[in-house]
DNA sequence: CTGAAAGCGCTTACAG
DNA sequence: CTGAAAGCGCTTACAG
């Protein structure tokens, strides 16, 4: 059985009260009480009991982060960023993983982080109009990362712009003929920046006047086998393209793959340029762009922190610039 | 202001205890009674306070994980298996990164998770002898997963045989020369399972007569750009090994690169194992020991939540075969 | 089958 | 600077 605030008390010779103010550091203790209490404490390896803590206080000092597919590498560097700034603050860290669309329902219809965490992080999925009006009605503070909700602060990249940079490199290299293969674009476990990339890949092709074309545009699923899949079937067009920008690095790799089996040279008889910037990504020579993973996560749960310790509860919306980072899947010589 | 259990049974017009007992599940409410509460439940929306109920019944519903560097693949497929388990065993899972020695330290030291979890797991990482009593002073119950603690339950695979089945393997391929680049072996943070391994590859080439040689036994770090680095010193040698055996498969890949550096072949020039199959092993084509990480994940948390639901608090140890996992690396044809 | 009451272990005015 | 008391929102014997 272990010791509770009334052990501490009698042991010192004091009311609870005043051990509680030693454990809160309330200034309002004689420093000698308090050194006697503290030895008591220290001695009795007394630790307060956090549940009834939370109870009186209304606070859990815990933190949910609800992410998508915890193995795919561009969620596991956003958490990383979050869980250092996180634990740094002294919160402890809930993770809800979603890897399928029950699971989605489930956390966002019933929130089972409610009265368990002080603050949210979600990460990457969309909610919808209904799912959002309960989140706000259960008053929880929330912060979205690469994705975005009315009346709530995120912080994502210019997918848009990503996408453009991304195609711009290609018409500079050269080409005109620029597939784009899409993330899955499921409504509610597909993610909103497929679209933003889309939508970036068709403005910049609008730009030069070159067209878009239907069968360039392949909404693959995410993973490197289906990038794999879909390039095989890009290069068996009657006319196929001659670059190839993917919404990931890890489709990017299966572009790769492709071509290797076709006996094409990446950079050289096709283009290729991926999105993210994965640790892999410069082993392999991949044109990508670059989203500051780490940072985003770091950025939102700071953003998360700002509301809870200092009562900012002002949305913001932080847009992270995206950079292109050029390899040999682009390479002007070859 | 949220509902409490106080408005439901006003409004009601029974005793909270009734209410109690249907939220509980309790048999003896009658069927009309029931029925009422829970309309008025849901009308209100009305959710228990966790914090209250955790007060009263000493459970928290939570389990934490401390595992080390969240992002290598190896532990976040481990962290997965956990992760499935328990989610769906309605628990939460807390998750302590480690990533400093200091971060060990503390963890370790203070035990944050106490009186906030109902079980703790601890992935990869040794407990020293202080530490240990520590953690059964607080009486958590804790299952240890690739690592291992006296009166403690763990899920292990057999690092000994495994690398004696690498090592194996390249004796049958013809290698006499054969180097062992392992992984950290620092008393804290450096991980049991690279002395073990270590003491397999030695067995493996004692058993068929062939010399241990120092200076063939690299005590790397971890990650792709150490390994590239030691398998450099090792090719440098004035008798450079035929073949190269890592603890892990990010060293093995690093291995690969070196002998791309210099031009060599990997498989004809200089056979290589790995360690852990990742997902990328396959594609470069990488013989490797396949450790089945997300089951010692599952298994692990099995074994917690078969404490804290079924009381069975003996411990078990278990240990999950290897297999060797042949591929281009070691292919006998080149 | 149901309710009033005690109690879980804290924090926080309130009074001194 | 300190203590007695109220109260946070539940669960659980106890009595009926």
């Amino acid at each position: 059985m272990a010791y509770t605030i009334k052990d501490v008390a009698r042991r010192a010779g004091v009311g609870i009260a005043t051990v509680s103010r030693v454990l809160n550091d309330s200034p309002n203790v004689l420093p000698a009480t308090r050194a006697r209490i503290l030895a008591i404490i220290d001695e009795l390896g007394y630790r307060p009991n956090q549940a009834a803590r939370q109870l009186v206080t209304a606070r859990s000092h815990a933190i949910a982060v609800v992410l998508p597919f915890l193995t795919r590498p561009f969620f596991i560097e956003v958490l990383r960023g979050i869980e250092a700034v996180i634990a740094q603050s002294g919160y402890q860290l809930i993770i809800f993983n979603v890897e399928t669309i029950e699971q989605r329902e489930h956390y966002f219809g019933t929130l089972p982080f409610l009265g368990r965490t002080d603050g949210l992080i979600i990460l990457s999925l969309p909610l919808g109009s209904i799912e959002l009006q309960r989140l706000h009605d259960a008053e929880m503070p929330a912060v979205f990362i690469d994705t975005s909700a009315p009346g709530y602060s995120s912080v994502e990249v210019d997918n848009v712009a990503g996408a453009q940079l991304a195609v711009e490199h290609l018409i500079q290299r050269g080409h005109t003929r620029i597939a784009y293969i899409s993330g899955p674009l499921h409504p509610t476990l597909g993610f909103p920046v497929n679209r933003d990339r889309k939508q970036g890949y068709e403005l910049a092709l609008l730009a030069h006047q070159l067209p878009v074309r239907a069968e360039y545009i392949r909404p693959g699923g995410d993973g490197r086998a289906i990038g794999c899949a879909t390039a095989l079937e890009l290069l068996d067009l009657p006319e196929p393209p001659t670059a190839i920008f993917t919404a990931s690095d890890e489709q990017a790799f299966g572009v790769i793959d492709a071509l290797t089996m076709r006996g094409l040279v990446p950079g050289k008889d096709v283009a290729i340029v991926g999105y993210d910037d994965l640790e892999l990504a410069r082993y392999i020579g991949l044109t990508t762009i670059r989203q500051p993973m780490e940072q985003m996560g770091r950025e939102g749960a700071e953003r998360l922190l700002d509301n809870l310790l200092n009562g900012n509860i002002e949305p913001t919306i932080q847009v992270i610039p995206v950079t292109l980072i050029e390899r040999a899947t682009t390479s002007p010589a070859s």
